[in-house]
DNA sequence: TTGTATGCGTTATCAC
DNA sequence: GTGATAACGCATACAA
């Protein structure tokens, strides 16, 4: 078969201008309908189609989004990607995927690699790396060179930027209401360390949903983990920590997770102890996937939904690109957070 | 701060050409230390940066990658695109994601919209619909347009271009091997139809298996499960399908599943029916997963290292993009499986 | 109705 | 040592 053409080529093909194949193939009036007709004709056969980048260079976008995530081996983000996907495809951009892997260094360089004129925006979720140090000046110079970023689930109030977000700490508030409603009078939770944004808005509505049923929160039930990395290591003694929370606390009755694995992890380790779930003790956990769906006994969970975030960070980045005004109004959407009951709680 | 700046601007602002602002800032010897430095610094000043899409349109070569896969939230398939994504950042190739959601429509059109000069190169899994069909002009005609093709996993013989995969005959077999020498006499296989390729390999290694042992097979233990899609209601009358095939066998006593997902139902239907694993029946799944890690029982399963194979792919796809000869020749990766073994099988 | 010229940002070639 | 020019592929204002 025959390799890519050009308008320039059809243009000697035909011995016309390259302007009139131009205008042909855009259906011009300018263009008589003998040469359009020939023109269209030829590109159908030899199946043409113009070049994106020589558009994209001439009307200085690319019509493609720049989406970097700490992870993609991750049931939550790949939602995400889904849902960005689904919109940026309906409205004819093209999605770019950039791996932070949690690392500062690599989501500042993958940043720099998109920036120089491979995109039109950004969407994205920070490293915990660069949550940890607080430096944030590549989001900042990301922003004031004209380029927009929409952040989402774990985002940073010292940017102003779109965001879309969850009301984690309603989500958790919810879920350990729901457990204290069922009866549990000692609730544990299983936590990040505070510089996670979510860790610690999970944390806080761990502590509000106490307050309201007005139980003094224990510090002994509050386990705040190092890291969510999942590396078989790190497994292997947040069992041991989760055991070490049990073992001390005999009175347990209900865990909340502020993610699938701690929980799936929690449970499994109640078990061995022996304990009943849900009689003897109940679970919730933050982040639905697959995990919880088909648990042993199957998970309660917070849904976040990953896809509606992606759909919404999508749509607020293009309509963001495609408005006119300079206006710069900047819109933080809330997804509503779901609890999932399963047969983790009674 | 900054708009973006460009080659022309520094030109202007320094009063010099166009040409001695490029060639000064690639140290060009050509240029005067004393200009050089000037033209450098105020570079580094306004943070200059050669903007993407001009380098491309004047290399022809856009230095990233396409990715065409049915279905992102999965695990094998997002731990591939960590794998390409991991030698592609590695030697400067950027990676943008299509999705075919298993669709041959939206495999067709995804493609088309990065063929037209946004990429240099495929790497892709078929989508289902597409290999019912077995439609494949899309897949030639983009190689005759001079664009390489990476195929994984999901292949398809009448295709000539590089390909990665697993030997899935050879996987299989030694699944069921293992469950044979482990004692079982009954082994059932849930797989899917034949059309996919990889779920009619692994029957076959099924079967290989078996005879090896002398054992015919039973066509009451082979259930071909009409779609992998994972849709809740199908979920649903699979757990019925399966729960059928043990009840009209009560003698099977151990299960070979090509997914995950079909191996962790089977255990919960089995446990449900009060069966013990692995005492009463031992399982293998196909395809490495947290499903199969976190299960309880944990489930042993075959290993497709999908991140590796996503490596892999990177790698023979920018050789192929980097080689100056345009001699043909395709090669065959087959990377190999690992049988890892847990407290499904004894 | 058709064609010419210009520009998007860059680099390479060649002239000064 | 520096600069003008062409080219990558396309669209468009303007000229013929």
């Amino acid at each position: 078969m025959k390799k890519k053409i050009t308008l320039k080529q059809i243009a000697r093909e035909l011995d016309v201008s390259i302007s009139t194949v131009s205008k042909a193939l855009r259906d011009s009036i300018e263009i008589s309908e003998d040469t359009r007709q020939k023109v269209q004709a030829f590109a159908k056969l030899y199946n043409y189609r113009p070049n994106n980048i020589a558009l994209s260079l001439k009307n200085r976008k690319t019509k493609t989004i720049g989406v970097i995530i700490p992870e993609i081996v991750h049931h939550f983000f790949s939602k995400v990607i889904s849902g960005i996907e689904l919109v940026a495809n309906k409205r004819g951009y093209n999605v770019i995927i950039g791996l932070s892997n949690e690392s500062f260094d690599k989501e500042v360089i993958n940043m720099q690699m998109l920036a120089n004129g491979s995109i039109d925006g950004f969407i994205l979720s920070i490293a915990k790396e660069t949550l940890q140090q607080q430096d944030y000046h590549h989001f900042k110079e990301t922003i004031n060179q004209g380029m927009p970023i929409v952040m989402f689930d774990r985002i940073v109030n010292e940017i102003h930027c779109d965001k879309v977000i969850i009301d984690d700490l309603k989500g958790s508030k919810n879920a350990v209401s729901k457990l204290l409603s069922n009866g549990c009078k000692n609730v544990a939770i299983i936590t990040t360390k505070d510089y996670v944004s979510v860790g610690k808005l999970r944390t806080q509505g761990y502590l509000e949903a106490l307050e309201a049923y007005e139980i003094t929160p224990d510090t002994d039930l509050i386990l705040k983990v190092d890291d969510e990395l999942v590396s078989d290591d790190r497994l292997e003694s947040l069992e041991r920590e989760i055991e070490g929370l049990f073992q001390n606390n005999k009175n347990i009755d209900g865990v909340f997770a502020v993610n699938e694995l701690y929980a799936i992890i929690a449970m499994k380790v109640a078990r061995n102890l022996g304990m009943k779930i849900p009689d003897d003790i109940q679970f919730i956990g933050f982040t639905d996937g697959v995990l919880s769906k088909h648990a042993t006994p199957s998970l309660s969970t917070v849904s976040q939904h990953g896809q509606e975030m992606g759909e919404a960070a999508a749509k607020l980045l293009i309509d963001n690109l495609e408005r006119d005004d300079e206006e710069e109004r900047y819109t933080t959407i809330v997804i509503e957070t779901e609890l999932i009951e399963r047969n983790s709680t009674k």
